[in-house]
DNA sequence: TATTAATATCGTAATATTGCAATATTACGA
DNA sequence: TCGTAATATTGCAATATTACGATATTAATA
């Protein structure tokens, strides 16, 4: 065994659980971080500020772009990463629905 | 390989993970759901509503537990379990100044 | 003090994630 | 079109997570 038994959870709750997934590993934390940090869009540059291999990079890159959160745009021989602001916010949302209806009802 | 490299991020940026990291699995936000719903504390009640083992669900209330987010109290043979709603609008908290924080400043 | 019910821990197997070197692809400019 | 810089993909090794059976622990009760 070892592999999570994703049939036996609602949608909701799968989705909660997936979209935390993003956010549960600090390379894509900081890199999220650093986008919001620039002025303009990101690109390799990525690679220096974090200290991962270029390769690694890439892959976080795809799991946070995979979940919708990202726009990107060629500029020139690099790619052009920004937020995905709409989507962001819409993950705010679900996120907190979810923090605002857990809630206590003793102790 | 296959470690993360924690030690090339900020506090913040480890703590946001950890945080999500938490609700990164849907069996840990179905128990959060299901305390939410109960008209009192839990006990050993989800092993049947969630489909999974007692083992394994005692290994999921750890991981929400080392987060600070249950109160376990003794109740005759079986500990009930209830949210630390305070530690539990600090998680919110933390989180939403992260995503409040992540914007998009070009395209 | 046994018995019993509830929960935790241990050991282990299966699967997932992380990370990087090597390589491929892509798109611009000479 | 050829070279080059930027990014993506592949393949693989190391580690982490998930899940459960077996067993231990805990606390009430007979």
């Amino acid at each position: 065994m070892g592999a999570s038994k994703t049939d036996i959870y609602s949608p909701e709750t799968t989705d909660i659980a997936s979209l935390a997934k993003v956010f549960s590993h600090p390379a894509r934390v900081a890199i999220l971080q650093y986008i919001s940090k620039q002025e303009s869009c990101i690109c390799n540059d990525i690679v220096e500020e974090i200290g991962l291999s270029q390769p690694t990079i890439s892959q976080h890159l795809q799991v946070i772009n995979n979940a919708g959160l990202l726009k990107g745009n060629f500029k020139g021989k690099s790619i052009c990463y920004c937020l995905n602001v709409k989507r962001f916010q819409e993950f705010q949302q679900l996120f907190n629905q979810f923090l605002n209806n857990t809630t206590s009802n003793c102790c």
